[in-house]
Formats: C-alpha cells, structure tokens, sequence
RNA sequence: GGCCCCAUCGUCUAGCGGUCUAGGACAUCACCCUCUCACGGUGAAGACACGGGUUCGAACCCCGUUGGGGCUGCCA
C-alpha cells in the first residue's frame, strides 16, 4: 500500500543518516532541526539502506478537525519528511496507525492529546489513500503534582494498586469521569449508566487535570457507606485474610455483619477496615510504651474497678456496657469522654477507633477483662 | 531551538457578553452533634495569570506577554 504512494509521488527513498541530516542543518544555520528533504528529487532506488520517506507539499497547510479543540492547522512547511517504512521495511508508528483505521473502517480516533502533534501526518497520509480522515478527539493528560504527563515509570498509576489499597472500581470510575469533563447539572455522584448517557465528546476540557487521589478517597469513601451491610462484609473478607489474626469462621462473618454499618462510615478504603476490627478479632494488642505509661499507668486502679464491673454484669452487651460506665462516669464524676480514654487504650492499643461498647460485646468478656486486669498489674509495675 | 496544545480558589470544576459582590466538590480551619474517631450539619478562608484591544458592557471574543505541558526517532 506504502508503495503506491511512490508513483503517486508522495514518497521517496533516502539515504540519509542521521548525522548526515544533523550536520546539514548546522551548516546551513536552519532553524529547524527536522529533516531537510535532500533526498526528495534524487530518485534513488529501493535498497537496503534506505528508508520510505513521505514527501510533505511545500506549500499549504494541513488542517486536523478535532472533536475537541476544534480546527487545528499546521502549516505543510513545519512538517518534516517523515519515515514510513524502515531500511528493512517495517512500517512505522503513523503508517501502520492509518492503513489500520481505513482498514478497520475506523470513524472517530480517541486518543490523548500527546498524539495531537503528529496527527496531521496522518491527516497526509489518508489524504493521499484517497480517504477521508476520521473525526479526531485528543483529550487532555492526566498530570502529577508537578504538573507533569502521568507515566507508569514515574508515577504509582498501576490499577491493580489502587485496588489493593481498597479502592472500589465505581468510585474509581465515577472520580476518573469528572477528570476532563462534569455533567451539565455538575453533580457528582453517577452512575457508569448515567455517565455513558450523558457523556459527549465536545464537552471534555482542554486543560491537563491533576489525578488527586485524596479526593478519589472521599468519593471511594462514599460508595462505601452506600455499600449494603452484606457486600461491605464480602469486599472486605479479602483484605482480612491478609492479617494474620483473621479466623474465617461463620461465627466470625456473623460479628463483622453486626459491626459492618459502624466500620463502613470510618473507612474510605477497605484496607483501612483491618486496623479498626484488629481488636476485636486478634487474641492481643500491644500497646506502645510511651502511650501506655502517659495515659493509661495513671488509671490503674480505674482499670481494676471497670474489670469488676464487666465481671458482675448480667449480660455483656453494648447497651449494658454503656449503662455501667455512664454510671461510673455519674459517681466517679469522670465526664465519659475522659474515663473511656485509658480503658480504650488498654483494650484496643489506640486512642481512637470503633465505638468502644460495641468493640468490647464483639471481643467478648473475658478478653476484655483479661486485657483490663493485665494493664492494671502492669501499671503498678 | 522549531512546531502544537493549554491557562477560573491549593486541587477537580460551573460559567459559553449583562443574572458574577464568580457557584459546587475535595483538602484546610472553626463551631455543632457525640463514649474516642468518623459520619452528618453549619460557617470561614480561598480563584478569573498579566497587558492591550473589541463592546454601552468582558471570566467569557481578538492580539500580545508570561507561565505550564506536549511533540520534535529507521519508538509506539
């Protein structure tokens, strides 16, 4: 197909190395450092150490029409001879590119705007086929905090990443979407449905967007919340399986659906979910030195008297749990934000985490007493 | 260097000549809710890169400047 462009007369061999082309253009004080078109009437014959040049018109402009940036014109004299067959007659990138699309009978070229460049080459090229050029569409890159086109080498862009991280694929989808382009009600949360439908390539941006995981967090965060109690628990299994302390068991399954709608609204990743159930389904927690001896040595005796307390409970239930402590908060005059601080410490090794009467009923009595009284003893240490 | 693309809060964006004292979202801060944390609620701070035009009137149109990105291979 290349070759019928000879006769036509749009192409020619050349022989040309590069530093032949290199040190042309320095003596001659070109401005452009591209291709010169030495070769372009030598009529040289096909051999070994040539290449198949495209033989650009020297006057007149080649116009792409691009869905999204309109017109872009080029003038014929800022674009080099460029090679469409290797010495050892491989096609190259833009060759291969446009006898793909006629052959595939392609209409509309999606692509990023890197390509946007080098699309009125092939503009050329289907010219001189005889065919009409596909709608074009560059759409915009995707940027790094420096400002810079995403790339896999340098930037941590790998799917399977996010994935890992607990990232749900219609968050992904949804966040991804609104990079470039936002409905005409600029709302937010859509559906892929929604989005598919209302999409139009005309309205896609013409800037660069800058790929912000944080707020792709928040949106991963919603879809989570949104997540039914069931399917929270069945995305989430996977991610506990990593931890070592994670028994499988039904009865396990049946407290992570009890705890699903209080662990979902504090995550925005499921792999987050793990350092929140850790107290309830691991045998121990470790409390570290320094937070130990600041805020919970000080409290041991609280530790000892809240013990005895769980100890002589009828039922060791949230509801329970709360009424005895808010009464000990009553006549100890502790306010409860204070005294739940050393006995969260003590049983969960964080100062902050799940709701603590619901995390001690699903840990169990015994655990948590066992954690309240050891603590005690090893304050008085 | 040459050529191409781009330019509204820190970020993603709405805006397509008057409705803009520029709207929303993330992030930030404050307050409220509250057993911690979170969720949720209320509020605050925060932008039209600059200079010329065009026009009765410019964030919106034109030109230039500056800034950013991309392309510039016998890579894809």
């Amino acid at each position: 197909m290349a070759l019928s462009l000879i006769e036509k007369g749009d192409a020619y061999y050349c022989d040309c190395r590069r530093e032949d082309v290199e040190e042309r253009n320095k003596a001659s004080q070109r401005t452009k450092q591209g291709y010169d078109g030495y070769c372009r009437e030598r009529n040289l014959e096909k051999s070994p150490t040539t290449v198949l040049r495209y033989k650009v018109p020297a006057e007149g402009a080649t116009t792409v029409h691009d869905l999204v940036r309109g017109e872009v014109v080029v003038a014929n004299e800022n674009i080099d001879d460029f090679v469409l067959l290797k010495a050892n007659d491989a096609p190259l990138f833009v060759l291969a590119n446009v006898v793909d699309d006629i052959d595939m009978k392609i209409s509309h070229v999606l692509r990023a705007e890197e390509h946007l460049p080098n699309t009125p080459k092939a503009v050329l090229l289907f010219n001189s086929f005889g065919e009409v050029a596909p709608y074009f569409a560059h759409v915009p890159v995707l940027v790094n905090e420096k400002r810079q086109k995403l790339s896999k080498r340098r930037d941590r862009v790998a799917v399977e990443d996010f994935k890992d991280k607990g990232f749900l694929p219609e968050a992904m989808i949804n966040y991804l979407a609104l990079l470039g382009w936002s409905p005409k009600d600029n709302r937010e949360f859509m559906t892929l449905d929604e989005m598919t439908r209302e999409f139009a390539i005309e309205d896609v941006g013409h800037s660069p967007s800058f790929f912000d995981e944080k707020k792709m967090e928040h949106f991963n965060g919603v879809y989570i919340r949104a997540l039914s109690d069931d399917d929270f628990v069945e995305l989430l299994i996977p991610f506990l399986e990593k931890a070592d302390w994670w028994q499988g068991s039904a009865e396990n399954r049946a407290k992570l659906l009890d705890l699903a709608s209080i662990t979902k609204e504090r995550v925005s990743l499921l792999g987050q979910a793990p350092d929140l159930l850790m107290p309830i389904f691991a045998p121990k927690v470790t409390v570290e030195e320094a937070l130990f001896e600041k805020e919970v040595a000080p409290h041991a005796e609280l530790l000892s008297q809240v013990a005895t307390l769980c100890e002589n409970l009828a039922e060791f239930d949230a509801a329970s749990i709360e009424a005895t402590l808010r009464d000990l908060s009553t006549t100890s005059e502790i306010p409860l934000r204070k005294l739940q601080s050393p006995i969260r410490i003590a049983t969960t090794g964080a100062k902050a985490g799940l709701p603590l009467f619901e995390l001690w009923q699903h840990a169990g009595r015994t655990v948590i007493i066992e954690r309240l009284t050891s603590s005690a003893k090893n304050a008085e240490k």
